[in-house]
DNA sequence: CAGTGGTCTAGACCACTGC
DNA sequence: CAGTGGTCTAGACCACTGA
């Protein structure tokens, strides 16, 4: 109600219905004024009060839906653990065993393969020259029944050819497994994160609301020789956590 | 020009100026048509347009400067590694030769030291309880004289208490040395990732722009008995990349 | 069927930029 | 001073939700 803020109108709304928010006026999941509402109690036109709740939708803390209302968002998170240190660092993250842990569904589609030629950020990342063919595996993994992530990993075709890794299933054993059974010990990793807001397409396939950023991981894993597999990993930032372990944790719980 | 997509009017228009940015048609830091000459161009109403620039805005993709234009975005991104495996994970990402080592210029601002009533998030991290009082040192650093991430240490009050934790100036041999001197050796940590859209605040102090998700690092650093640091550490996604190296990355460049 | 948010128009005045 | 984007108004019609 009492706008201390200074700059634009719409931007004291917003910052006014923030505050509320974070008072717990509108608790998680409340429905908001609707919009005539709240032009009537701030005394404004529909497109600035439209303005104010444009702000807060990209800010990630509401959703609007048609015809219901707009509702503060909340968020469930799942932590998922990408590293831990170790002699060997064979970890590979273990979807299903990592989300059923924290009692939730796992859930994953089919994987799909093409073959392609390599753009600058996989060829670079792999250590290939650009326009080398690579092995593309491609999975979307579920989170009760949702789509909660992209995986794509690519192989040198050497690496792949004649493989199970040019089969559109996924390898029992695990790929780290199965590259060293083919001779390709895993002996590290590097892995490169970072955060964006998505484009149209992956709000799309992710299902991922106004105001929800997108993190990206790519992990470079190395065998004694060479760069035997890359592999980029798109996560919704409101439904994971990321976590590395370094060193003794023991002290920690989970 | 064309508009192959379908749905409401300013998605179309967004939808043919992003691929118009990808083709290059504009590219990094050109200037798009003004506000008239698309409305011109795809007749609509000015309002239509400036919805298509807001979506584009918010997928940090343009910018618009008052009484100048709108602008593609360009990024220039900095590798910053939080983490390497080790005997000992004694691994303190030194701030000023990362920067340094990318041609860039570090900087840093004044260390503020508070005290204060630990909140849940941070009680929790530290495996205190709840209300324990924790100091805080606080610290903004720069790139290249811009504000480009703030880091907040909490230490438990007994460990900090009557050490130079407490005064308002840098460790010179870095905390984790300091800290070892002080009986605290550290064995490992525990890292925590996540993304999501700036607060207002946040928006100011890093001079984010529109469409801008920051990174957030939870880094809980243990003793063989406990919990001794807690780095909260907020990264501007459009200017960092996160990088871990883990088990032996020996052929791989950085 | 009343109420919700989604889309779109056609104006207006403003502060700021850069010539 | 002309051109830019920022803010704001007052309408309109639409599709959808849920009682």
């Amino acid at each position: 109600m009492v706008e201390r803020s200074q700059g634009p109108r719409y931007r004291r709304i917003a910052d006014d219905l923030r505050a509320k928010i974070d008072q717990k006026v509108y608790a998680a999941d409340d429905q908001l004024p609707s919009e005539p509402e709240l032009m009537e109690e701030y005394g404004v036109s529909r497109n600035t009060v439209r303005l104010a709740l444009n702000l807060l939708a990209n800010e990630g803390r509401i959703v609007s839906q048609p015809g219901r209302g707009t509702f503060v968002r909340t968020r469930t998170v799942l932590n998922f653990t990408l590293g831990v240190e170790g002699p060997g660092s064979e970890h590979d993250p273990e979807y299903r065993s990592e989300i059923e842990a924290q009692q939730r569904t796992p859930g994953w589609g089919p994987v799909t393969m093409r073959v392609l030629p390599a753009t600058t950020g996989i060829a670079d990342r792999l250590r290939i020259p650009i326009e080398d063919l690579v092995v593309l595996r491609q999975i979307t993994r579920q989170v009760d029944g949702e789509p909660a992530l992209i995986q794509r990993s690519y192989y040198p075709l050497d690496i792949a050819l004649n493989t199970a890794l040019t089969k559109q299933q996924e390898i029992e054993q695990g790929t780290i497994a199965y590259l060293a059974e083919l001779g390709h010990q895993q002996i590290g990793y590097r892995d490169q994160l970072l955060a964006r807001m998505p484009g149209p397409q992956e709000t799309e396939e992710l299902r991922l609301g106004q105001g929800v950023p997108v993190m990206e991981l790519f992990r470079t894993a190395n065998s004694a020789e060479r760069s035997i597999r890359l592999t980029h990993t798109i996560f919704p930032a409101d439904l994971f956590h990321l976590v590395y372990n370094v060193g003794d944790i023991s002290p920690q719980d989970r």
